[in-house]
DNA sequence: TATGAATGAGTCTTCATTCAT
DNA sequence: TATGAATGAAGACTCATTCAT
């Protein structure tokens, strides 16, 4: 099960070193993006910071922006393959839709910055053709999290409704506090947040 | 009651002629945003646009930045009270959700961009301090909802739970869908989720 | 005995109110030239600091530059006049001397700032004509120092040299320390100096 | 013995074009600031004269302060080389005094344009901080002076004094009547006030 | 006279990208 | 491959000055 897009446009990688060196700028710049911004983070910047040259920089990618890219299909890719793997982990509706809760706010926890990142760069227009990226990648995966759920509409244990809500239902609340919680407009812990949540979900997935 | 954060740095206005000129300016900068990203708008093409000369833009507004802050207040104004008046039109608690989630995704499709515009720089760290803007209208916003959900709570027909996540759940999922219709990845015409929403919510916020 | 090149270009002024916003423009136009240098210093910078409007700015006066141009020649007016008595108020050749060494430190002790400014634009080629300025009023006041040192050349009690080293060789010493005590570069009060330079000054006078 | 302070910010060059092209540029410079002072050149006109782009001047210095700054201090450098040299010819105390008076108006003579550029730079605030490579550089040259005045102070050819003195009294008076020469005050050829200005230099330091 | 809105030429600087070595 | 010098288009912003009210 690959819904991989992780470097869908990198050229094929003969040496370590130079593996090696692909992630040091990686590495540099995300760093640079998640502080600044990919707009305010400058080449200069991310070369610097990863001990690399100009030139070097533009070898191994083809522009600033297909660097955001790269990254940005990295963090969806992980961030994809957690919410599957906690999905795939439960055998019951409620258990299922818990683990997708609670591992959304764990990621958002986690790494709090990327999340951020992740996110606004799902909204960008400006930066390369990001959405074709987005939808090719959310798709596959849109279809494999409703395969998951599938199976418990069929058992009548969650409500049947149009296949696009349900990620919008289970995710959505977490999602929307998660960034009141970015902003520093909460004050609790956002990990005790997970039951309300968790059970909001399940409620308003129940059949009639 | 007025949470508004409309021109929080305009300076007092003696003409009525600059009034108009300042508009003028606005109009023509949010029109350049929606279309191409505030960073992909250019000073000289707002002037132009608005017929002003470089130096009026200057005299009127510190920065694009601040245009472009001023005009993030005002949209965020204008949700603000969508939803405000219509939760205040509704006396069920019923009715009242329902309400909230039919006003947002109305305003996302009454006018995609600028929905995006103001979700996006509600998530950017690069644009002047979005974050103390959104924060301070934000917080007397929040405040205002919670006093009306809270006759609901206190009747027993909603759920008692954190303040904080009774927005979450109401607009969150609304907002999460609205975000893949607005990236193309939604078939249907969003109103009609309104019920499913609607319901959604209602139901989560049940009292158990 | 006036060779004060006060005002050369200021219209006629009638009202005493205009005098005196004449003035509140000028000494915060100085403070500003003392702390930013003239080119450092904006108009609006000027205006604001004087609580004049632009238009009151240009009534008064036809240019930023004619406004640095009367504050120089105020201020090497001042100087001269302050030189001058020094002068006049001895009779004596060494009394002479020491009284225009003392005379200059002072000066610059009493207000570095404006000492620096005045000898800064003495020798700019950037502000308006300043060396237009400073030569006629300049050749004035070496004029009226040669012919108070004259008397004791003629007396014998002073060397014949080339009038126009007379002023280099009494005050020269003195505003070269000067300027590297305005630097920082001297520990001692620069006071304390008069007596070394007022009897260098003599001795390098003495006929042979 | 290297007070020197040249090219004190300069990166580390590793091509000799590199460094071809940085004096193309400091040339280019220094020719617009003789002629229009710093703020009157721009970097455009630097950058046509030299024949180089725009963000190659960028490359080599970080801004037209640094430009300004960088020809500061290589001017002040060979000034002092060429005092230190006038000094280190001579073994008499006279002899000393004298080359160091004649030395310097030779100096203005040659380059008025540079003459003046240094002078006024030195007492400028307002171009980057050329106090602090101002002092650092003075401190050592003023030093250097001084060990070797002080054989003769010891061997009682010259007048114990404070330190800082010493240079005002030899230099001052050079220095003060060269600025009115360099403003057009003065009708005789410069260098023949060398003799005068020695003649009072070396009385002015006779021991009682 | 006073005000402050409007002008617009001009400046520095940034930065992604290319290319010679 | 790696380096860093060079490019040059583009942009934000400044500011002295003019002018309508």
């Amino acid at each position: 099960m690959s819904n991989s897009i992780i470097n869908p446009l990198s050229p094929k990688i003969r040496r370590e070193s130079t593996k090696k060196r692909r992630r040091e700028i990686l590495d540099a710049a995300l760093k640079g993006f998640l502080e600044k911004g990919v707009a305010g983070t400058t080449i200069e910047q991310i070369r610097k910071s990863a001990k690399a040259s100009h030139g070097s920089v533009y070898h191994l990618f083809s522009s600033k922006d297909e660097i955001a890219l790269t990254l940005f299909a990295e963090g969806m890719d992980v961030y994809h393959q957690k919410i599957m793997q906690a999905m795939e982990a439960e055998t019951t509706a409620f258990g299922c839709l818990r683990s997708m809760v609670e591992t959304h706010l764990q990621d958002v926890v986690d790494d709090p910055k990327l999340s951020i990142y992740i996110t606004r760069l799902g909204m960008a227009d400006d930066v390369g053709n990001v959405s074709e990226q987005f939808r090719s990648c959310n798709d596959a995966f849109a279809e494999a999290v409703w395969s998951h759920l599938k199976v418990f509409v069929d058992r009548g244990e969650l409500k049947l409704l149009p296949r696009e809500i349900y990620f919008s239902l289970i995710v959505g609340p977490a999602s929307h506090l998660a960034r009141s919680w970015l902003r520093g407009r909460i004050d609790f812990d956002l990990m005790s947040a997970t039951d309300d949540l968790a059970n909001a979900a399940w409620k308003s997935l129940q059949p009639d």
